[in-house]
DNA sequence: TTCCAGGCGTATC
DNA sequence: GATACGCATGGA
């Protein structure tokens, strides 16, 4: 059993997470507002709130800098899921050859409880798009909003109005979705009532939203573990070692192990 | 210059 | 249902 352990210390917190890996974590395709400020370090954003975090010399012990135990327990915690013990996951996926190298390797990766609205959007964004440009398009609109918009927020967009953001043909995609949500034809807390399935038929009625877009809002934004996005990274994976799909461990958290392949075979070495 | 990127809509069969 | 193709943009 794995125990998030913190204490406070001056205005910071300091917690003790041995299956948490800042890298794998907050610069692995699943939240695009995170940067790297120095070897140990990440600055970012969720909803309103502003983060730095380290991981200290001492490995496996982090530091949140200015972060309150109010904020820490009612906001961070749940971010970074540390309620969810990832070591008794890591031990079920280990079963097969592959996935056991893959989390050998990637140890430390956990997936981030963000907010539904964002991912959508994010998502919608970054189809048939680079991880850096994905940044860059979303660091945009923020910048605009001093923050990431909600769909009331972004209510008057227009494709025109979106033109700075340099998203292409997303930008008619993101309108499409902005208006959805804030005519009240789709709510985000009926989708997270649904099951996976079809939580995923309705994500889909969004234009520009397909099962790949859908799956990783349900995995990243609404923690539907059973989500398995597949992207042209994954699609090489399953092509290569899982042709007759996926093994039956990872049953029931299909996308825990789809973060660890997706990271896996961007790297492997062949 | 061509190819590719955490895909999807549309046309066609 | 499956397959083919175009799509905005920008980096390699």
């Amino acid at each position: 059993m794995n125990v998030t352990d913190f204490f406070v210390q001056g205005d910071d917190i300091v917690l003790r997470q041995s299956e948490l890996d800042l890298d794998q974590t907050l610069d692995c395709g699943q939240a695009f507002r995170w940067e790297r400020i120095s070897p140990d370090t990440y600055h970012g954003y969720f909803l309103n709130n502003e983060l730095t975090i380290s991981e200290l010399q001492e490995k496996g012990v982090f530091k949140l800098h200015n972060v309150s135990e109010e904020q820490f327990r009612s906001v961070w915690f749940d971010y970074f899921d540390l309620g969810s013990d990832y070591s008794k996951m890591i031990e079920t996926l280990s079963e097969d050859e592959t996935l056991s190298k893959a989390v050998k390797q990637y140890r430390g990766t956990r997936i981030l409880r963000q907010d539904p609205w964002e991912t959508i959007s994010s998502f919608i964004i970054s189809q048939n798009n680079n991880i850096p440009r994905i940044k860059l398009i979303i660091s945009r609109l923020c910048e605009h909003y001093s923050a990431y918009p909600s769909f009331e927020d972004m209510k008057a967009e227009t494709v025109d109005t979106l033109s700075y953001l340099r998203a292409g043909f997303r930008a008619k995609y993101i309108v499409d979705a902005v208006g959805r949500f804030n005519s009240g034809e789709m709510t985000t807390e009926k989708i997270k009532t649904l099951s996976t399935d079809d939580a995923r038929d309705e994500l889909m009625k969004i234009k520009g939203v397909g099962p790949k877009v859908a799956d990783c809002a349900l995995l990243f934004g609404f923690h539907k573990l059973d989500a398995f996005p597949k992207d042209v990274w994954v699609k090489r994976v399953m092509a290569q070692y899982y042709p007759d799909g996926l093994p039956e461990c990872t049953k029931g958290i299909e996308g825990v192990a789809q973060q660890y392949l997706f990271q896996y075979i961007r790297t492997v070495k062949t």
